[in-house]
RNA sequence: GCCCGAAUGGCGGAAUUGGUAGACGCGCUGGACUCAAAAUCCAGUGUCCCUUAAAGACGUGCCGGUUCGACCCCGGCUUUGGGCACCA
């Protein structure tokens, strides 16, 4: 009997469904294991070989770690909601739901020939109202919600208030608010609302009628569609994100994600302790102290200007008379410059003088104020006092305007650059002359602090998300507005769902599609017309998944005790700061509250690579219709021209599919060497219009599912970018087959009861150990390559033995589960596959030998090394012969360890 | 500009982290089976010297260092991938 994979994976995959093998639930008496996968969004395009990546590592785990006796969590669902169904929906008139859910139909046939062991009865889409009832339950306790900067916590808004009543709070005294009305309190509870609405500056999309959070732009662009995307000043819901930013940067050494990924949210969170200092300034007379930051308190003495970003309200009660024009006119023209613009220009140096001046709060010496777009509003208190001599900013703007430059670290050279480094001996620094830098830096905040000039203050890089869309295919906000104040929806009244409406564009006057729903309100009253953007769905859908047909709650107290957090998840690094911030800030949000039981989401992450398309090429002669082989072509002037890689065979074009590709090939000549047509070929991102685009599809009909997961993986490491190239696949096809051998011939059963030789425990030996040193450090791709060692050993042994082969199914289940489960059965076993134990075979197998090998010189015998079974005698003498000579080396020290693991001796440690 | 990471045969990649470099797979070459093909199996396959083999020399991007011993550690470059980019 041959291999027949077609008939053993419809067949498994159908009988897993029927059993429902993979359902998990709660079980006290076994530990868990959660294994996630970054759910997909529903493109139309489908899915293509780089997405499964992930998918099939985890899921190679998730059997794994069943095998070893946990209850193990493996969900899947879709993020749902999105820019592409409703750009589609636009176009065509179409509602974003029918084809969302023709897309997801579409995934999960895909998704399901590829034999995973999701438990689907746990599924959960974002733009379901059952689930988005729990985003929208989220947000409604965000805005009931403020952060207490003493308790370091989220509370709910009711203690403010209380705080407001009886003591008074930042200012707001018990007068002020008993006096206040209903709008002034909302307004000031505003500023405190972790959910809050404010005007703030935006990234304005015109291309897609929307704004963006800073994630969702790129190099100025907006990163769906590439639309340019301005600043402007909006009314929008935000979450205060930058709350946490503290919490978030802490705790993100308990985590254990890679150094890189890490790396990558400190630098986004970015953290920097300086010093709030307080300038006095004077315009026309008038006075006014002005609050700036800096890191470098050290150089204060060296301040030749000030600095205010052009959108600070500082601006207009700091520009004097004589030079109010002047200001006005920069202004305006920052102000016509895109995102892209000002990102194109830097370096770029341009600034106003503001006609008014600062004072120096140690030297008293009186210095310009100036307005330039290098300084960010958005960032410390919008306005910088300027040194130019250590600040290379500062140095071109100086430079620029002809501005006063003062070193102030002796023999540092500021003739041509400023000197930016935190090094070297203080000068014309008053009190701090003769310190080292560092030195100056706390004893200039000291100095600062004692005189009442200013204090120590952490900013933080990380900005408020901004939180509203002006779509439609998103969740509606559960806020009606009364008398002009937003005003939460009742929780019970959840989920508000959205309404039909006859056109998805923005209404006429540039107003959110919602708009459009006339007679949508609450009672009379309107509701908010923005959505929620695309990372509100995602960001606690982890949770839902523990408990999702709850309607009580988002996650029951008992399943979220049991499952916890997520144990393992899977995706890639493009998420780094935007999903996989929100997500640990909801989180830590709902864990304030007592809602979750872990301050964090995701204990393990890894980051899959990304799979490139490989192009193909023919070259066209120029001017004729005859195409030249890859080896060939130099000798002609030719066009290269993408072809379908579905028609090419290992760079070998198939040329009668060729003609029949395109009308205008159907006559086309070829010039070919050795009688084949070599095609050129190139690494270039997987896309429809390079005709790279491989559908797993394909290769499940011409391979098999158990092939793609085995191949994916045998492909290189998980977490690096590779091309996707099918050369090798047969070899990994190959080895499936010849798996196949060691159990049939034929029609022949082959397997025996007898009892394993030592040689044939040995090749399985090795394997177990080299699955389970590999698969918990995710190198799936060796452990591949351990498995066709043994099974090339097997087969030269002629061993078709029960005691070998039962062991070796169970561990090639997790990798090629429909093939695995087949042998199971045939071997005689009723379970599935999946219930069978790894344990049991490890702690069968892996006893050590007590084989102890002596290693000697200069006639005594220096140090004796016991050798696990599974190494080989061969192996042990070249080894040793190593070690003598390093003997003679050691021979005057004291050896004291030597080092041996399963397969060599590593290391002899010498004092 | 700043911060990470990578560089190993014709190709994808191994090397248990300082101990036989190139596992495994692809490709290629030769052979067996076959009327033939496919499939399958066996052998060979880093480079140089050589008719061949033995033996030797050289070999992990480049230059230098530490060590009995370096793909691995240290210093200095080159190329390349990714992230951030006026964050005071």
């Amino acid at each position: 009997m041959d291999y027949d994979f077609k008939t053993i994976e419809s067949k498994w995959q159908a009988r897993w469904t029927a059993d429902g093998t993979f359902r998990s639930e709660i079980d006290k008496d076994k530990p868990k294991f959660y294994v996630l996968d970054m759910f997909p969004y529903p493109s139309g395009a489908g899915l293509h070989v780089g997405h499964p990546l992930g998918y099939i590592a985890s899921d190679i785990f998730s059997r794994y770690k069943r095998l070893c006796g946990f209850n193990v969590l493996h969900p899947m669902g879709y993020d749902a909601f999105g820019l592409p169904a409703e750009q589609y929906a636009i176009q065509t008139g179409q509602h974003p739901e029918v084809t969302t859910t023709h897309n997801i139909a579409r995934y999960r046939s895909q998704l399901d020939r590829i034999g995973f062991s999701y438990d689907w009865n746990r599924e959960v889409r974002t733009c379901d109202p059952a689930y988005y009832k729990w985003t929208q339950w989220a947000f409604l306790k965000m805005f009931d919600s403020w952060y207490d900067p003493a308790l370091d916590k989220a509370r709910p808004i009711s203690e403010l208030v209380a705080k407001f009543e009886t003591t008074g709070y930042e200012g707001v005294t018990p007068e002020v608010w008993a006096a206040a009305s209903d709008k002034e309190r909302s307004d000031i509870l505003m500023r405190y609302r972790i959910a809050y609405q404010g005007e703030t500056s935006v990234n304005w999309c015109e291309g897609l009628g929307t704004v963006l959070a800073n994630d969702e732009v790129k190099d100025g662009l907006s990163v769906r569609g590439g639309f340019p995307v301005e600043q402007k000043k909006m009314t929008q819901w935000q979450l205060r994100v930058s709350a946490y930013a503290g919490r978030l940067l802490d705790s993100l050494d308990r985590l254990d994600w890679t150094d890189s990924l890490k790396e990558m949210q400190r630098n986004w969170i970015g953290k920097s302790e300086g010093t709030e200092m307080v300038f006095n300034t004077v315009c026309d007379g008038r006075q006014k102290p002005v609050t700036i930051f800096t890191t470098r308190a050290d150089t204060v003495f060296g301040v030749t200007f000030m600095v205010l970003a052009p959108e600070s309200e500082l601006v207009d009660e700091l520009t004097s008379e004589s030079q109010k024009e002047a200001v006005a006119a920069y202004i305006k023209e920052v102000k016509k410059k895109t995102e892209r613009e000002r990102i194109a220009e830097t370096h770029t140096v341009t600034g106003v003088f503001a006609g008014s001046y600062g004072i120096n709060p140690l030297t008293g010496e009186q210095i310009p104020i100036w307005i330039s777009e290098y300084v960010l509003a958005g960032y410390g208190t919008g306005a910088i006092m300027a040194v130019p001599a250590h600040d290379s900013r500062d140095y071109a703007f100086a430079r620029k305007f002809d501005l006063p430059i003062i070193p102030l670290i002796e023999g540092c050279d500021v003739s041509e650059q400023s000197f930016d480094a935190k090094e070297g001996v203080m000068c014309n620094s008053g009190f701090l002359n003769g310190m080292q830098v560092k030195q100056a830096i706390e004893a200039a905040k000291d100095y600062v602090e004692a005189h009442g000039l200013g204090r120590r203050k952490t900013n933080f890089r990380l900005r408020d998300a901004i939180f509203s869309r002006q779509r439609y295919w998103g969740e509606p906000f559960p806020i009606y507005y009364k008398d002009g104040i937003p005003c939460p929806i009742p929780e019970s009244e959840l989920p508000l769902t959205l309404p039909e409406i006859d056109s998805y564009k923005p209404s006429p006057d540039g107003q959110p599609p919602l708009s459009r729903a006339k007679d949508w309100t609450w009672h009379g009253y309107p509701i908010e017309k923005s959505t929620m953007p695309g990372f509100a769905g995602s960001s606690a859908y982890y949770l839902r998944y523990m408990d999702p047909h709850n309607d009580k709650a988002l996650v029951s107290p008992e399943a979220n005790a049991y499952w916890r957090s997520v144990d393992l998840y899977i995706g890639g690094t493009e998420h780094a700061t935007g999903h996989l911030i929100y997500s640990r800030f909801w989180n830590k949000f709902l864990y304030d509250l007592g809602y979750v039981c872990e301050d964090e989401p995701f204990k393990k992450l890894i980051n899959q690579g990304m799979i490139q398309g490989r192009s193909n090429f023919v070259y066209r002669i120029v001017g004729t219709n005859t195409f030249v082989s890859l080896g060939r072509k130099d000798q002609y002037e030719t066009t290269e021209i993408h072809v379908d890689i579905n028609i090419v065979r290992n760079d070998r074009l198939d040329l009668e599919a060729f003609k029949a590709w395109r009308p205008e090939f159907a006559d086309a000549q070829f010039v070919l060497e050795d009688g084949e047509y070599i095609c050129g070929w190139a690494v270039e991102k997987m896309s429809k219009s390079m005709f790279n685009v491989v559908n797993p599809d394909v290769i499940c009909d011409t391979y098999g599912a158990d092939t793609l997961r085995l191949y994916e993986m045998f492909l290189g490491p998980l977490e690096q970018s590779k091309p996707w190239d099918t050369k090798g696949i047969d070899g990994v096809n190959r080895f499936l087959k010849k798996f196949w051998r060691l159990f049939y011939d034929r029609d022949q059963w082959l397997v025996t009861e007898e009892k394993a030789s030592p040689a044939e425990l040995k090749v399985l030996h090795r394997l177990i150990g080299k699955e389970r040193s590999d698969i918990e450090s995710f190198s799936f791709n060796t452990t591949i390559s351990a498995f066709m060692i043994a099974v090339n050993d097997l087969t030269a042994l002629k061993c078709s033995k029960r005691e070998i082969l039962e062991p070796m199914v169970v561990l090639l289940s997790p990798f090629a589960p429909h093939i695995a489960e087949e042998l199971w059965h045939a071997l005689g076993n009723a379970c599935s596959v999946s219930d069978a134990r790894f344990p049991a075979y490890v702690e069968a197998y892996t006893v050590e030998d007590s084989c102890t090998y002596a290693v000697s010189f200069n006639g005594k015998t220096r140090f004796t090394v016991d050798l696990p079974k599974s190494m080989d005698r061969a192996e042990v003498e070249a080894r040793v012969r190593a070690l003598e000579q390093t003997a003679k080396y050691v021979a005057d020290q004291q050896i004291v360890k030597v080092i041996v693991v399963p397969g060599k001796i590593v290391n002899i440690v010498v004092k």
